[in-house]
DNA sequence: GCGGCTA
DNA sequence: TAGCCGCAACGCTAA
DNA sequence: TTAGCG
């Protein structure tokens, strides 16, 4: 089952093949046999209470498949708009038979779930995509090509069979057919691909096709193509029995639809409510992956944005949608908000949700950063034209480093830069501090143009650059999530091509985007984008140049963050640091190693005597004072900082342990703040590595 | 927009 | 029963 | 420590 608890046919495969069939559920709907007597000429309704009957007695893996006896129509509307693939209705009267007969009908809610594998395409050795198509009328018509959704392995499954069926000719007929090129692969049309996919392009190709497994049950001949029309879920009819001033989107009743929520999306005419409706109808196949399986809070402005009514809402609520998902999270109470289907945005529009601001985790994994975001606020007076620069010298620095990023409007004066990242093992405090750091280093190499704190803002012509949207519970605007301001404006993604000169983000509004996303092609390679997070931040260190660690066994070390530091330079050979809270330490320049530059204020790494720090340090400890959090540290206290955010508090030398080691004290617990995240953090495995990097 | 509480 | 009231919560900096 | 900010 997948994470809500419904039935994935690819999560199915991979358990197979990879063998971890433990979690696996058995669904049973029907009883052939029991013991030595044959049901099958018994009525279905007495096989199914037969099955009921033994099933409540099974273990709780095995599932009875229950039944509605009602109409089919409504459980069909239900179970697409729940995300199933369909229904089965029967006979309650029939007898078992084999095959297919008049007792039973399928219905899905879409189609098209399976098509023909014809082909491949790969740049230069590289895998890039599959080229699918259906039969239609005796011939293998082109339908699109599925360039996502394999993983490593689906991939090392999947190669093989293509090769084997590899042949010259291309397997496609008919107008459309892909043409030979460099880079495509034909092979004999016997392969069934299970896929997902968000719609249809204009020339009826299957849009945004996403490979979830091969579908080794089907021949390819019964892939047909069908008539739209026969299946689907077809629009619900304007029901004579919902309330007046009410009209449904996708099935979602959208209740005072003409309400207007934005008076005027710069072209004279009020947004409604509808129209929001049916713009996140419009926009969710492609906004849907930069949300889905995020915690997501929303916006909320039912009156309007010139309403009396304006709330911010993070947790579910008694009373709201089921589409949307709710999500418990570590460290909160009540569950959260989040939008794992279009339907959960047109709810959402229903309940007046003019913004949505999703966390920046990877998806279903609400502690690892899954993306970056850096936000160029430029204060009033700032020229649009440095915004865009600026964003583009945040590109270019995260490139050095690895990354690839992709740029988008806010919706209001400034932009986004966000950096999908494969987070493994990076926490958050990690990657935060990777984001300022980044950021610093933009600032200091210009200040005039730079500035990381927000309570200055107003001063000056200069970017606020927010890196504080990189946080375990911070969020940023959705990419295509409207604002609620005046304009009806969207926070817009685009290519790096249109971040120069002459873009303005006022025309990218509720009315405009649609059709202006349906046929871009901006963020395609977005997934594709990932790169692993952890090294970046290496590379950073390698490019700031120091290690935050300095090896003297005589002498407790101390690395310090120079921001909070205020050096006196005392001349002669010892450096005086006071920092905002806690005593001065006491520096002698024989004592610095390396780490050191000559100019103070790089001052980052130095030991120090063990008396001049505090009497509970004990030679040899290793103690890293994160003072960023300008907290004042309680005497015996103190906060292990690795330079990758790692906090922990007091250390302990370990008598005899060669390496040497430290162990946390942990007593002192009325020092809370940061107890937390040594409960949280697998802190004393990192203290090894620290004593062995030593 | 809506459930829950209060006047 | 009409009307009112929540509907978030961080880190960070200046005061 | 608190107020203000995003």
């Amino acid at each position: 089952m997948d994470h809500t608890g419904a039935p994935d046919f690819a999560a199915l495969q991979a358990a197979i093949s990879q063998g971890t069939t433990r979690d696996l559920v058995y669904f049973v709907f029907d009883q052939l046999f029991a013991d030595n007597e044959d049901l099958r000429p018994l009525p279905l309704a007495e096989r199914k209470a037969r099955l009921k009957a033994l099933v409540a007695k099974a273990p709780a893996n095995i599932r009875f498949v229950d039944h509605f006896l009602s109409a089919g129509e409504a459980v069909l509307k239900s179970a697409c708009r729940m995300d199933l693939e369909g229904i089965v209705s029967k006979r309650l009267d029939a007898p078992y038979r084999s095959g297919r007969g008049d007792s039973w009908v399928k219905c899905k809610c879409r189609q098209g779930h399976e098509v023909v594998i014809g082909g491949w395409t790969t740049t230069g050795d590289a895998f890039r995509s599959l080229i699918a198509g259906v039969n239609r009328e005796g011939q293998l018509v082109y339908v699109g090509r599925i360039g996502t959704g394999f993983g490593r392995e689906a991939l090392a499954r999947v190669m093989p069979r293509l090769k084997a069926l590899e042949t010259d000719a291309s397997p496609f007929k008919g107008k459309g057919a892909p043409k030979k090129a460099a880079g495509v692969h034909w092979v004999r049309p016997e392969l069934v691909a299970e896929i997902e996919y968000a719609g249809f392009t204009g020339d009826g190709a299957i849009r945004q096709a996403s490979f979830k497994g091969l579908r080794e049950d089907k021949p390819a001949t019964e892939v047909q193509a069908e008539a739209p029309a026969a299946t689907g879920l077809r629009e619900p009819a304007r029901a004579s029995v919902l309330p007046r001033g009410s009209r449904p989107v996708m099935g979602v009743t959208i209740s005072q639809a003409d309400k207007p929520l934005w008076p005027d999306a710069n072209d004279g005419k009020p947004v409604t409510k509808f129209d929001l409706a049916r713009y996140y109808e419009a926009v969710g196949a492609w906004m849907l992956p930069h949300v889905k399986g995020r915690p997501c809070s929303m916006i909320r402005m039912p009156d309007g944005i010139n309403g009396a009514q304006t709330f911010f809402q993070r947790h579910g609520a008694k009373g709201q949608s089921a589409l949307i998902t709710e999500v418990e999270v570590w460290g909160d109470r009540k569950p959260y908000l989040q939008f794992d289907r279009i339907e959960a945005l047109v709810a959402a529009a229903q309940s007046g949700a003019v913004e949505l601001h999703p966390w920046n985790c990877a998806p279903f994994a609400p502690e690892q950063p899954g993306r970056l975001v850096f936000d160029l606020d430029p204060a009033p007076d700032v020229d649009f034209a440095a915004v865009i620069e600026s964003a583009r010298e945040i590109r270019d620095r995260l490139a050095q480093l690895g990354l690839v990023s992709f740029c988008k409007t806010t919706g209001g004066k400034g932009l986004h830069v966000v950096t999908p990242v494969m987070g493994q093992g990076v926490d958050w405090p990690a990657a935060k501090a990777f984001a300022r750091d980044l950021c610093k280093a933009m600032a200091a190499d210009a200040p005039h143009r730079f500035l990381l704190n927000m309570a200055k803002k107003e001063r000056a012509g200069r970017i606020f650059l927010d890196y504080l949207r990189n946080d375990r519970m911070a969020t940023a605007v959705a990419p295509l999530s409207p604002r609620g301001r005046p304009g009806a404006p969207v926070s817009m993604p685009l290519g790096w091509g249109q971040v120069k000169k002459g873009l303005d983000p006022a025309t990218f509004t509720v009315r405009t985007v649609p059709a202006l996303i349906a046929k871009s092609t901006v963020w395609e390679d977005y997934c594709d984008g990932e790169r692993p997070l952890g090294l970046a931040i290496q590379r950073l260190g390698e490019v700031e140049g120091e290690s935050p660690i300095l090896e003297n066994p005589d002498h407790a070390f101390v690395a310090v963050p120079y921001v909070n530091i205020r050096p006196s330079m005392g001349g002669g050979n010892h450096i005086d640091m006071e920092p905002d809270y806690g005593r001065p330490y006491h520096f002698q320049k024989s004592w610095i190693k390396q780490g050191l530059k000559t100019d103070p204020s790089n001052l980052r790494i130095m030991h120090v005597e063990g008396d001049s720090m505090t009497p509970t340090l004990n030679s040899g400890d290793v103690v890293l004072v994160d003072t960023s959090r300008r907290m004042p540290t309680p005497p015996g206290i103190f906060v292990l900082h690795d330079g990758m955010g790692l906090v922990a508090k007091r250390l302990e030398h370990i008598p005899n342990s060669d390496p040497p080691q430290v162990r946390i004290v942990s007593d002192n617990t009325h020092y809370s703040p940061y107890e937390r995240l040594v409960d949280e953090m697998n802190i004393v495995g990192r203290i090894r590595w620290f004593a062995r990097e030593m």
